[in-house]
DNA sequence: TATAATTTTTAGATTAGTCTAAAAATATTT
DNA sequence: AAATATTTTTAGACTAATCTAAAAATTATA
């Protein structure tokens, strides 16, 4: 058995691995987890014991096979239960995550399986993020970040790289939510703010914190 | 904040209460909990420092007014999840009860009073069980035992006392299941075992095992 | 009402997950 | 390459939840 703790510190390593692309530090983890470096030494050294990542003293770890098996799986779960909760009970993007890292623990490949066919299969979760299949692939995001857009450039928004609250219902605010068209129409070096213009009518400065998190489709 | 174990002890303590109607003792509640006495010493101890349940050493448990709350949300949520699993996902009715008892402990209010509205604010579960309202209150189960009807009596299958996965399963093989008519044709003294007739078609004797575990709506 | 049987509690350990503070290893800078 | 800064690990302690074995309290029985 894996305990939920586990679980946990098997999608942060995985997730950081997808960002970073390379072995994942001990104070990474600990800034992810929000827990102390000595607690994340004290787990990955119970986690390389299980099998499920590969340790070595001071150089960080990488996933097993089979930690990145459970880790995709619990990627799996944590997206289609935010689809769930989205579709069918009327969440919002930012409230269904919270929920989702609870209901990401149940245990049941089965459940998940019933839920993909009860939602209609879907490849994309509420934040444009994609759902691993029941193997762990699922399609490599076709997208940038709206901060390396160059002037000119013109996208749809696709997706968030951070799933706070705060940034999302920031997001909501000023209008730039999934499938908005953005345009870019000038980069200011100074403070790398972002001027675009908002589904081809309004304008709109964007400040770098939110054009580095905020994933775009160019086409 | 409460733990989940913490919930699976007032729910125990609240079942065996609303069986055996007094003070639940340490024992008893072992039993359920599949643990040792002194592990529910231990317990109880913490419900009690947290003002959940009423203690004297000796004398057994009974909940308070907020563990009382804290067990009816609890089978609240529960009773929902075995709803939604059934009718939305299609399990059936003896492998919906393990998966609910994970999500019970999902921890939002507004979740469960969504799924309330999505489900169509059922009052029953797929067993027969009465789904308590948000304050806690439900319908008084109108039935009585199979095992207390008497030569004559007709009535239809409403509910269980037992939920284990073998039980369900049996009642399915026999064919005794929600909905079922039941007319009581003859009881066997010597091992309390009951002739009825199903449907209105076939005729089958039942143990008193089963008798004593079906709840039966007469009328 | 003693004695026996049962139930419950205490005492003392164990494991998972966490922490702080200090030591050790590695990386960076001068 | 020595000094400094950063990162990581160890040491030792704490809490929640569990256990076994023994002691204490209660209940049943002769």
């Amino acid at each position: 058995m894996i305990s939920q703790t586990e679980e946990n510190y098997l999608k942060a390593i995985y997730k950081i691995n997808e960002r970073e692309g390379k072995s994942v530090n001990t104070n990474a983890i600990s800034a992810a987890m929000n827990t102390t470096a000595a607690s994340v030494t004290d787990m990955i050294k119970r986690l390389a014991d299980k099998d499920f990542i590969n340790y070595e003293k001071y150089r960080g770890v990488t996933l097993t096979t089979e930690g990145q098996r459970l880790a995709t799986a619990l990627v799996r779960k944590h997206r289609m239960w935010e689809v769930f909760l989205c579709d069918k009970l009327g969440y919002s993007w930012d409230e269904c995550h919270d929920l989702a890292e609870q209901l990401e623990h149940i245990q049941s490949t089965d459940l998940t399986d019933r839920l993909d066919a009860f939602l209609g299969k879907p490849k994309f979760d509420p934040h444009g993020d994609p759902i691993p299949d029941r193997e762990g692939n699922y399609a490599k995001r076709q997208q940038i970040l709206l901060g390396e857009m160059v002037v000119g450039d013109k996208g749809v928004m696709v997706g968030v790289q951070e799933h706070s609250t705060a940034f999302l219902q920031h997001l909501d605010r000023i209008g730039l939510v999934l499938a908005a068209k953005v345009d870019v129409l000038e980069i200011f070096e100074f403070d790398k703010s972002v001027k675009i213009r908002l589904n081809e009518t309004s304008d709109l400065l964007i400040s770098s914190k939110v054009s580095e998190n905020v994933f775009v489709k160019i086409g």
